[in-house]
DNA sequence: ACCTGAACACCGTTCAAGT
DNA sequence: ACCTGAACACCGTTCAAGT
């Protein structure tokens, strides 16, 4: 018995909340692997009542890039509505390089939501999969790109993303990668 | 003062040795993050012990997997003599997969061996880096691929499968993202 | 219903004492 | 020169006691 169907949390419960998510996002984005307990620390509350609202480190991360998340899935239509397709797709991953770099870590949280296993709710298989499935129907409806491309193929194709270092000049090497990966989007029949 | 300039082991430091990279081997390759303490154990001997010969887990790591991963490395001058470049590069690609997905560790340490700043020696740059590289300017000098491709760029293109869960049916999903990789390779002069 | 903080478990790392 | 294993530090997780 541990809550309500839809019961809105105790105003001390939601405060404590949002406490922890603040102190959090500045924490992980400076480093994706700060202590829990320092976390909770920070946020000024006892270990139990951080487990209370996050039981494992993933559920806290979700939590907090969820938003910015959500951002970078949003704009995905948004590109969609201003340029042709195949700019808008190459537009969109110049920005999910640029939020991935910029927040330590948010590539995990991007990995995590993107994983099949990734298990745990939240963004499940969520927005980034329905944002990347936006943008590959519409190349593929325009013929800039291949037609048997699934949102899967993409996300592994662009998994070097994050694993570079975002303190080095990441910029180039995103760039290559990018260019690589949207040249194989293009071209023809796979092999055997 | 812990040992001379190439003085030999003592034997039973060499059997310690040994017997730790034997369990190591065993026991990575069915979880990536096995316990060290718990290998130390299996193996028989102190931490104390373990904590010399392994500094860190990734020493570990990368000793334990320098063979397999010499071996993979060595297969790119093997399959360059007895086949063209296109499909020498192609089929080493596949090994690679092969090889990920086997062993549960061997992912991690590719990574490592790969990765800009996996500073630790033995693969530092190495065996790998080198392979890639004979197979790219074979590949270059027979036309196949674009001439621009550094293996920076390709080992960030096949990122993606370090990502895939080996319980599941990885070969379609890695044979899926090769083929794109691949393609991504020959294709014409990159993007702005 | 929610909170606190001590207590526990686990794992990596060090080090004094042995041979 | 090398070994052992107890001891320490750190972090995640649980839970009895409080309001």
């Amino acid at each position: 018995m541990q809550q309500h169907k839809d019961a809105p949390l105790r105003s001390d419960a939601q405060r404590n909340r949002e406490r922890i998510l603040e102190v959090a996002l500045a924490e992980l984005t400076h480093s994706a692997d700060a202590p829990l307990s320092a976390i909770a620390k920070k946020a000024g509350v006892g270990q139990g009542t951080f487990y209370r609202n996050f039981p494992n480190r993933e559920s806290l991360v979700l939590e907090v890039y969820r938003y910015e998340v959500q951002q970078v899935a949003d704009a995905a239509s948004q590109l969609l509505e201003t340029r042709a397709p195949e700019q808008a797709l190459r537009e969109w991953m110049d920005r999910l390089a640029q939020y991935a770099m910029a927040k330590a870590g948010l590539a995990d949280a991007m990995r995590k939501a993107t994983s099949a296993r990734g298990s745990l709710a939240g963004l499940g298989h969520g927005p980034v999969t329905s944002a990347v499935t936006l943008l590959l129907k519409a190349n593929e409806e325009a013929g800039t790109i291949r037609p048997d491309v699934t949102p899967d193929d993409f996300v592994l194709a662009i998994a070097g993303l994050w694993q570079i270092d975002p303190h080095s000049d990441w910029q180039s090497r995103a760039g290559r990668l990018l260019d690589l990966v949207m040249d194989g989007l293009r071209t023809g029949a796979p092999g055997a």
